[in-house]
DNA sequence: GTTTAGATTGAGACTAAATCTCAAGTAGGA
DNA sequence: TCCTACTTGAGATTTAGTCTCAATCTAAAC
């Protein structure tokens, strides 16, 4: 398995772009979190650890981050994005937990070969989906 | 099929809250609009009508009609929601052409099944769901 | 018809996410 | 070294959406 480093910095350099020091704190950061995560949880992160970089810089990162495919955003019901990393990782969607907030984790071959073929029949070219199944979890359900 | 006014009348009664001329206006507005639409959209056609409602009274009863089950929320991509009516038509979801923008409707009874039996082995109680796959459309392929 | 409690609204202030601007700094090829 | 293009940060700006609160409306109870 590539390392992210390197798959980044790869992309980068099609694109005529370096990977610079805040950068690099970036991409260390994101794959350093479990999970979901936003925008400003990783400028604050950095911010603690005294590891400053701009807002500005961290939202230009993670759109790089998302082209280079080693990241994606993910809709989980609220009313801003959330990311996640992809690299290393299998493919998976979301249940989502209106009442607590969980978010499980599912994948299942045969609805990903379902909608290849979905794509197939309508000519789309698929370069990526989400699914989200709002509702209760088991603790959740009354 | 009962009309979209008498289920939101009923939905509001559950809620010991009323059809005021406002929610109707807005009612109306959406339930004209074909496909998928932004809250905005709503308050500035109402008020080119000189059917003025405040942006706040929108950003409500789009609430409202979430919860009555008329309309559904859907993330096609963008930084902000999308709204849809969903009273009188299947279920479906998206295709979004991530080039053009458009957005093809599909559905599939066979990923509704499969979703719903990736919920039972969780015991997860679905509400809702949406699926968005990003790519090219037919037109937009190279 | 009055009363009254609670629902409803609009205007605009406010918040939060995300983007933009621009001057200053940096990197790397010629 | 020079030069060009990339990169950054600070803060302004934009945009979506929420909140506040006084004024108004509604409808059930009297």
């Amino acid at each position: 398995m590539k390392k992210e480093i390197e798959i980044f910095e790869r992309y980068l350099k099609t694109k005529n772009l370096s990977l610079t020091k805040e950068r690099k704190l970036i991409l260390d950061e994101v794959f350093s979190i479990d999970g979901h995560l936003e925008a400003d949880e990783i400028f604050l992160r950095l911010k603690k650890d005294k590891k400053d970089v701009s807002r500005a810089t961290v939202y230009r990162t993670l759109g790089l981050l998302v082209n280079s495919g080693l990241v994606r955003k993910v809709y989980l019901g609220e009313d801003h994005i959330h990311y996640e990393h992809t690299h290393g990782h299998t493919h998976h969607d979301h249940l989502v937990c209106i009442k607590c907030g969980k978010v499980i984790e599912f994948s299942d071959k045969k609805i990903e070969k379902l909608q290849a073929s979905v794509c197939r029949e309508r000519g789309f070219q698929e370069l990526s989906h989400t699914v989200q199944i709002f509702g209760y979890c088991k603790d959740c359900k009354e």
